[in-house]
DNA sequence: CAGTGGTCTAGACCACTGG
DNA sequence: CAGTGGTCTAGACCACTGG
């Protein structure tokens, strides 16, 4: 297995380096579900940083599910079947995975200034713009979902112009933007409507809608989207995929 | 606030000793949401710890999204509706994470022959028997969910007399019958209870349920459980960790 | 036994936040 | 400016796995 030796002076810390880098040796099949990845010792050693640096690295794609630690015997590349699987894709995606015609009713569509919880969470400066996006999702036609949406408008620009209406958010980042979303860490949990949701998905008060509170990232780990989607309980379910369990305490 | 002195000669690792602590420190309301953490530093030298230990314990509270670290300002105690974290452990160790007592409460323990669902998904046979065993999750004595568990009694022949109040099912499997739950795959939707539950969760008819339809492998993909946890709405949010999109479009 | 991951020490410099 | 988390070094001993 070949490594390229990491930049010291860049501005990417070497164990995103050295992440990135194991991950596409998997990605490309040079390294296969089940294969051993080398040690943190080799890896420190082949790529002149210290153990801890290595193993920084390791425990990034750990979280992502990539590989599994196994004391003793040593690190290795999980079954694709593992991570992956099409637990969370774009809307526009799941649907059309699931045999629905995707669209999309775009509700809002403009600049605001950053409000304090996301700029946290998108690690914006204060004076920055995001894009607030509000859309209603259709499936066949059928609403099934209210989706708000914050991007930076820094790493967009002229999105708020652009026609979202039945298009995938996604492919207008990639295709025009270069942005590639990879990740997404969500909280999901079991709610009511709002009025307006409730009126805007065509369902009561009381009934239950699925919440996901999501952040989207890039392979890199830039963060693309702020975004939370709220699904009428009675037309979806989501499937999570294989989970690694966290078995800690 | 006061932290008790570390216990070097305990097999316990320190920085786990420490995350207890502090775990205790935020359950028991020392520690409120917003509140500002000792700094990493401050830790260390008033435990005696070096500064990397202070912060694996951090790490191991932010993975349970306890807290929330922001670079040059500290490390505060996360909103406890908002954390959630940790979706995917045993029921036990995810509420022990944040920082509550979990129990159960046994409803039904028993052997029964294997409906054709269980079958199927467990790669039974037709004659094989399952402990089915349906019971009531507490968090710090509250109900917040009801679980029903199928197990093959192939695999844990006994359980049905051994004694699970209270208990980790998980921890049982390990300790008793050398079972090392893995991995999950699950499918998430919002609902409504049925009368029984909500009987049980205290709930209204009309309030929202979050169901949980899951399958927990091992390491090696032997199937161990068929398990649906129906959690009260308004009690939990589920933490799905870093998903890998879909690539599918 | 050599090799692995798990834990730990005692330092260092950096970028960032707030006053 | 002092304090914070973010990254990094160069070591150490441990428990565990396999041959």
């Amino acid at each position: 297995m070949e490594l390229n030796t990491l930049d010291k002076g860049s501005h990417t810390p070497l164990y995103l380096q050295l992440a990135r880098q194991l991950i596409r040796q998997i990605q490309s099949g040079v390294l296969k579900p089940g294969d051993k990845i080398p040690s943190e010792r080799e890896l420190s050693e082949s790529l002149n940083v210290s153990r801890i640096t290595s193993r920084q690295a390791i425990e990034s794609l750990l979280k992502s599910g990539l590989i599994y630690r196994e004391q003793g015997r040593g690190t290795f590349v999980a079954e694709s079947k593992m991570h992956g699987i099409q637990g969370f894709s774009s809307f526009t995606e799941d649907i059309r995975s699931r045999g629905y015609q995707p669209g999309s009713k775009v509700i809002k569509q403009e600049l605001v200034p950053v409000d304090e919880k996301c700029r946290q969470k998108l690690k914006m400066g204060p004076d920055e713009l995001v894009l607030h996006l509000v859309r209603l999702r259709l499936a066949d036609g059928e609403p099934i979902a209210i989706q708000y949406t914050h991007l930076p408008s820094r790493i967009c620009p002229g999105l708020e112009n652009e026609d979202l209406e039945n298009r995938s958010l996604f492919s207008v980042l990639r295709d025009r933007y270069f942005i590639h979303p990879a990740w997404t860490e969500a909280e999901v949990r079991a709610s009511n409507p709002t009025p307006e949701e409730a009126d805007l998905l065509g369902i009561g008060l009381d009934e239950p809608v699925l919440v996901v509170d999501g952040v989207t990232f890039t392979e890199s780990f830039d963060m693309v989207e702020v975004v939370r989607t709220v699904y009428n309980g009675k037309s979806i379910s989501l499937y999570m995929g294989r989970q690694r369990l966290g078995l800690l305490v």
